[in-house]
DNA sequence: ATTTTACTTTACGTTAACGTCAACCTGATG
DNA sequence: CATCAGGTTGACGTTAACGTAAAGTAAAAT
């Protein structure tokens, strides 16, 4: 239940305010995605762990397996003292820009084609309703 | 083997250009995404398929389950007649737009958020170099 | 003629991301 | 006190999208 003093929730609640199950989330937490405290038995999630989830399920929209998401949670993880670290971390970015880009490309290539499908829909409907009309 | 009259070309040849396997080749066509020719006993492919193959790759990039790229492909293939499947068709390819919108904001968010990244990484290598050349 | 090379079908194996029980605990409520 | 809503841990089931191995065919190269 809602904890009236801070601004904890229970899985239930965290599940419903992302429409998912409650069984994702305890798998999130199983690949170690999530790290809620325990109350007793009961995990209890704070607002650190609604931005996390927002991440994944982000992560996910975008094909990301979560796998990767953890590796990119891990990369904000790291502490920055290594060159070869950041180096690491500059080079994974890389990637994933070079894919997210390649995205943004189909998705233009993809929605100018829905455009055409569409345009040629209404001009058939056109078509179709003006034929009724005249007869 | 590459058919030295007309523009067809073999599975290998099809996999090499796409960079995937054979296997996910005829996995597509058991899918029903493919319909290649047959030479006795081995396939054959046109330019049609490069297309068709090009779309399924495409679709899966943007996070398309096989079973709904075929749904788009099906769309195209509708006879376009019925008022009723028109106007399926519509609510479909909003369905989809709406989909690849948020991906959109989805790509914008994430490659902004790597920006940031790769400015921290950048300044901190910026600060151990420096410190290295202050010795 | 035989060995390679490239293809074929059949069929079972694999991985990710959960779904779906089953059996148990626990605080609130009639 | 009993029951119920909501939580818990196993543990096995499921689906998608292929991977992989086996066993056979067919043409090409040696």
């Amino acid at each position: 239940m809602m904890n009236t003093v801070d601004d904890t929730i229970s899985i239930g609640e965290l599940a419903k305010e992302f429409d998912i199950t409650a069984r994702a989330i305890r798998f999130y937490e199983e690949q170690g995605l999530l790290h809620p405290i325990r109350n007793g038995q009961q995990r209890i999630y704070y607002a650190k762990d609604r931005i996390r989830l927002t991440l994944i399920l982000r992560g996910k929209r975008l094909g990301f397996s979560l796998a990767e998401i953890k590796n990119v949670f891990a990369l904000y993880d790291i502490n920055p003292n290594s060159t070869a670290q950041l180096e690491k971390m500059l080079i994974l970015t890389e990637q994933k820009r070079a894919i997210l880009e390649q995205q943004l490309t189909d998705i233009h290539t993809v929605l100018s084609e829905l455009n055409d499908v569409e345009m040629r829909c209404r001009e058939e409907l056109q078509g179709l309703s003006q034929r009724v009309i005249g007869e």
